[in-house]
DNA sequence: TGCCTGATGTTCT
DNA sequence: GAACATCAGGCAC
């Protein structure tokens, strides 16, 4: 974990493919693995943190390996992964996961089958049941905990510019695991 | 299959 | 008051 904050949010984005995210419900826990990221920083000007720490960005400037949820579009909850040094901005966006174990667990709470349950960041959040109320949650504690995993090797990642934004919108910054039927926009 | 649009809260200007 | 790191449903082709 401790990792994170060594890495930029580039090379933490690749990092964190392959790694698996452990989610812990009252009835059972369910386990998924990361295929789609996207790095943001403070120099990024699609990022969060572009414009300085806030009331909102705050925990993206904490210590890395915590969780950093907002909210968007009125409806939608994203989350991230804080990483880099504490007092800079920098964050790992979750686009899309793969069900590992569980995954009845997570149709439970988006009623949704096949790789529509977890294929895009807002989905994969309400899957998870992650909200608001876990914003600055730390990883390494339940009930969401992230188990990093051996890096993947780089002809297993795919590098493409990012979703859904409109700033710094050409940035080779989205990174997912090669021939994944998960990742949200091949 | 693919474009268009509505829903809708929070943040920042 | 506008922008927004989205999704799902509807309608046209």
């Amino acid at each position: 974990m401790e990792i994170l904050s060594r890495l930029s949010a580039v090379d933490a984005a690749k990092r964190l493919l392959g790694c698996e995210l452990i989610r812990t419900f009252g009835d059972g826990q369910a386990r998924v693995r990361i295929v789609e990221t996207e790095a943001y920083d403070q120099t990024d000007a699609a990022s969060h943190s572009y414009n300085g720490r806030t009331q909102r960005t705050d925990v993206m400037f904490g210590p890395a390996g915590h969780l950093y949820v907002y909210f968007t579009y009125g409806m939608h909850y994203c989350m991230n992964v804080v990483v880099g040094p504490e007092h800079y901005g920098a964050a790992v966006l979750i686009r899309a996961v793969e069900p590992i174990e569980g995954e009845e667990l997570l149709s439970e709470r988006r009623p949704k089958q096949g790789i529509d349950l977890t294929n895009g960041p807002a989905k994969l959040c309400q899957a998870l049941g992650v909200d608001k109320r876990m914003n600055g949650h730390d990883l390494a504690k339940s009930p969401l905990k992230l188990e990093l995993k051996p890096q993947l090797v780089d002809k297993d990642i795919t590098t493409a510019t990012r979703v859904g934004i409109s700033k710094a919108a050409d940035e080779p910054w989205r990174f997912y695991i090669t021939h994944n039927s998960y990742i949200s926009k091949p």
